[in-house]
DNA sequence: GCGATAAGTATGAAAATTCATATAAATTCA
DNA sequence: TGAATTTATATGAATTTTCATACTTATCGC
């Protein structure tokens, strides 16, 4: 793999025309992700969220008192961070914390009152947003099927996105 | 927006069964990017790089010599971000800067042949691995037209990846 | 039941990131 | 020309994030 490579001028990587990041799965995936979600996360800002706040709320929407680590997973951050973030979002009284009555080690999150009001509101506009997004760029492959190709990916990634218990 | 949604009761948004973040575009996005870049990020950091400099040298070997700003959106970092990031790849070796002749405020960057050496083995890793994800992938839609969705969802967006100049 | 191991969460300390703004060079235009 | 404005990068300071690991509770094997 070393070989063919390391004796290749700089001249000719560039000459070439040679296109790589901006054809590579990895980086349109981040690229789409970054430029899709910068208008809607101004507007999480706006609402007095931070982003990670934000995707903590949609998660626990979609399935309440969730413990700490499941939820890292679905909401995508690191353990720790996660701990930290519900910290500050308990302070701002979006969620509280309950130990799991069968298992002292967890600790489940739960939307409060006014977190879950916060949510809904975001969640509607969210709604919005996507459908704008989708009917727009219905150009190439009606949206739908992009979705259906990206929950493709990440099934075929065993990314476990949001099992019970 | 706010008035069908704040009244829904709590039993209500759980018990509808009602999924909203595990079918919506952006967290689909987020979590694509997450699970699919997995391997290859530790990958990277087994080369002893960060993500960061991984994505920098990518887009320097798509086109050497940008400067600071441009390569921040090209690289999707906050400006500041990418200097400081620039300056370790600097004291590393990978690359090197160079105040533009013409205009004085620019700053351009360019690899050094360390850093090309090192980039061209990534990236011939990197399309041995995407290679390997589209076309296991394949079961929805070839893997190509995920790409090709991807991309023009970017382009809808004006996300501008890299012009000249 | 008890010791060993595993699982879940929290936390200290280092490092990275952000935000606002400083600095400096170019451009505008009166 | 030169003052005002814009553009490009850097930087201080506060905040976040990471990494390793401590701590607590469960579970397993015997």
């Amino acid at each position: 793999m070393e070989d063919q490579t390391d004796d290749m001028t700089a001249a000719e990587a560039q000459s070439d025309g040679e296109v790589f990041v901006s054809d590579y799965l990895l980086y349109l995936l981040a690229a789409a992700s970054h430029a899709a979600s910068a208008q809607f996360h101004s507007h999480v800002r706006d609402n007095g969220l931070r982003i990670a706040e934000w995707r903590v709320l949609a998660c626990l929407s979609e399935r309440d008192g969730q413990m700490i680590t499941r939820l890292a997973q679905f909401a995508l951050y690191e353990q720790s961070r996660l701990t930290r973030i519900i910290e500050k979002m308990e302070e701002k009284g979006l969620v509280s914390r309950c130990p799991d009555a069968r298992d002292g080690r967890r600790v489940r999150v739960y939307l409060t009152d006014e977190g879950r009001a916060v949510t809904n509101r975001l969640v509607a506009t969210a709604r919005t947003h996507e459908a704008q997004l989708l009917s727009a760029g219905a150009d190439a492959g009606s949206g739908q099927d992009l979705k259906a190709a990206l929950k493709a990916l990440i099934a075929h990634l065993g990314a476990n996105v949001s099992e019970p218990e």
